[in-house]
DNA sequence: ACGGAACCGTACCGTACGGTACCTGATGGG
DNA sequence: CCCATCAGGTACCGTACGGTACGGTTCCGT
């Protein structure tokens, strides 16, 4: 199944090996330890075939990124009847799915390697990462609110601005700190817990008072 | 002999210029363009002098953080007496200013610079860059935080997660989109508007309702 | 006026990268 | 059985960087 879009190039599984190596050098040591006559060693490949099959260093990049997208499938169960607990569990699901997607190794690596070729390349590698990265989240999250509002359960004038007024709840500035080097906070859950609490607070239908709020803030 | 902590461990006005091109340097071109040998010629100087002054090119990097950190000087307008109007425009006013800063040329340019690097050099610019750059906003929120609470127009039991709250509500994912490349919006305004909106409705001491809230909700 | 320190400009060195060319071995179809 | 295609291995080239060394110049203290 692939309605996702009418160009997915898609690799031969010979590709996909070499772009998996690709991604673990970049894990373990960053863009500079991505070159190619390394990869074409870790890879057992030849540097020939490496810009036969991606054209230049670049197109490498761009198809590690769109390969890691290719992964990335997320179970859409939108048939359940809502109730506001359980909006609130697939709520809270969300967000630590999305903390933890955003704390992984493989995507603060690219994500690194985007921001740090932004300068330079005119933000390529940047757009093709926040298309392809986000897409499949975002329609998640989209789907949940509308869900949630077709339901009664959440109140707002515009999908889009209370779907990132979760997103900066749960996230804050968890995203940027871990992409300087600051380790994943130990607990993801709590942290949801707690931002979906206070998204509940603002958009839920029955607004919790801020007392109740205030009793579970221990950050 | 490196009082790190003290607040000067400031450079002569000479060093200043030559740090002033390298941050020019870097916001034109990003770090591949940041090279001493480009650094000596727009600034005039003699590598080796980069060398007896920095040490290294990583020297070189690290002071260009401090000596823009040094550079931001926060008004700390505490004397006035709060009242709810006047807190408000302050979280407006300081939302405003913290997305003002994560938009600016020069700090897109050195977090981009020193996410780059994090993956090769253990994090140490990154630390650098969230110690020296985040203080001073830091420092300030939280003393608006404990000042409102003081004046009884707020409600929290940890001000830490009050403010990262208030934090993700401004912020949201905009920071990592413009350090991937995407366009500042062009309203700071509004949505600083629209998080303390949110916050004062979570922590404030007359929580609006959320009918209050969506009202606004023109992202 | 003298001497030395600081600094500029430039030339230089070793290295490592991206990218290309060439050769070799395997595989598969006629 | 042979040949064409593909991919791996290796050697190579040009370039550009970080870092060092050296000669000339300016400036300051004594």
């Amino acid at each position: 199944m692939r309605p996702d879009n009418a160009d997915t190039p898609q690799f031969s599984p010979r590709q996909n090996e070499v772009l998996e190596q690709a991604l673990r050098l970049l894990v373990e040591g960053g863009d500079k330890a991505l070159t190619t006559s390394g990869l074409a060693r870790a890879a057992s490949c030849s540097k020939e075939s490496l810009y036969k099959w991606f054209g230049d260093r670049d197109g490498v990049l761009a198809a590690m990124i769109a390969y890691q997208a290719s992964k990335v499938r997320t179970a859409d169960r939108s048939g359940e009847k809502l109730t506001d607990q359980i909006l609130k569990q697939h709520l809270e699901q969300f967000g630590r799915d999305l903390l933890e997607v955003l704390g992984g190794d493989v995507s603060l690596a690219l994500n690194r390697l985007a921001i740090g070729q932004t300068s330079r390349d005119g933000s390529k590698l940047g757009r093709l990462l926040v298309e392809h990265g986000r897409r499949q989240i975002d329609r998640r999250a989209m789907a949940l609110m509308e869900a949630g509002k077709r339901a009664g359960l959440l109140r707002f004038d515009n999908a889009d601005a209370a779907y990132h007024t979760f997103y900066g709840l749960v996230v804050s500035d968890l995203h940027v700190r871990m992409l300087l080097g600051e380790p994943a906070p130990k607990d993801n859950t709590r942290q949801a817990e707690r931002a979906v609490e206070a998204f509940l607070a603002l958009h839920g239908v029955q607004p919790k008072t801020a007392d109740a709020m205030r009793v579970s803030a221990g950050r």
